[in-house]
DNA sequence: TTTACTGCAAAATTTTTGCAGGGGT
DNA sequence: ACCCCTGCAAAAATTTTGCAGTAAA
């Protein structure tokens, strides 16, 4: 057993699970494979079409949405929404890490994970308690992160000293 | 104080809210604004949208994008997606209900609400790890229903004892 | 060699924006 | 009376579909 090359294991991983599935793992798709894999951030559908499109200009967008849909569905990777914070695109992560929520600063837009127990007992509890058969989990969680609470209040401090400043009109500025 | 009428309660509240954020309560955000606290469902804009046209004609699809989108900033509404179990859409709820997290079906789309203690031991767990400050949280946990199991058994049975089936072509039958 | 997969074009779905007029407070 | 809000039309953003040709196994 080699613990040495963390970052090649995965990727095995997934391609023999798509291979069982009786996926063919085309150029296109090794591509958005290690994209998801190795990229260290949450992707949405268009990110990962342009950083594909470095690596091989003629893939396609519609390329990029079958890909997902066939990841989502085969378990391999989970879709995210990120509390909408950048908007209504949906994020992609590898499902190969342990289950985790997201923390999200609805400030700065900055991401945490954080792998606490009571995630493990809240499954447990939904198990037992519908006796129910959990397939995936998602726990997202909005707020404000210790810098930009700082920030913020700040913010706060300034918008209250012009009170009554007419809206502005940003487009026309 | 009356306990005797609680649906009227939560109405009220949410009005005073919007008033003190200088909102005006127009005939069509009246409408939309019962829909959602009283429907009992999870409504997504499009079906929010034709029950809305049911008490008023006139009102316009546009409109509920921006009440809801409204309702959102202004913190009185939850912006849910369900796992994308039925579609892309978002779907919606009041915050006046205590914080739960959603159980969706992956079978029959059935959702069930999770009130136990992981949720509140999670948020502490959270502010105190990263010293965060929560404005929202969402949970939402797919799989398959005590019901559905058993149903889901039976398909994988049957599928099988019948593998090679050519793969239908739904459109056309 | 077979047929799952890709690219392209076109459509469908979901959401936003500009502007003129209407209704709440 | 003020100006926030609505409806309408049009656009933008996101995702899906049909089909002919390409390439993985």
């Amino acid at each position: 057993m080699s613990s040495a090359a963390p970052s090649a294991e995965p990727r095995n991983k997934t391609r023999e699970s798509l291979k069982h599935h009786g996926v063919r793992l085309t150029r296109q798709r090794q591509i958005l494979l290690d994209l998801i894999d190795n990229s260290g951030e949450h992707l949405d559908a268009e990110r990962l079409f342009q950083l594909a499109k470095e690596k091989d200009p003629k893939l396609n967008r519609v390329t990029v949405y079958r890909t997902l849909k066939m990841l989502k569905e085969s378990g391999l990777v989970d879709e995210l929404d990120l509390m909408h914070q950048a908007g209504d695109q949906h994020f992609y992560e590898t499902r190969l890490k342990q289950e985790h929520a997201h923390i999200i600063c609805l400030r700065c837009g900055r991401v945490e994970e954080f792998f606490g127990e009571p995630l493990q007992k809240l499954r447990r509890q939904v198990e037992s308690h519908f006796g129910f058969q959990i397939m995936l989990a998602r726990t997202e969680i909005g707020g404000y992160c210790a810098h930009c609470q700082a920030l913020r209040a700040q913010e706060m401090r300034d918008a209250a000293e012009q009170p009554a400043l007419p809206p502005v009109r940003r487009k026309q500025l």
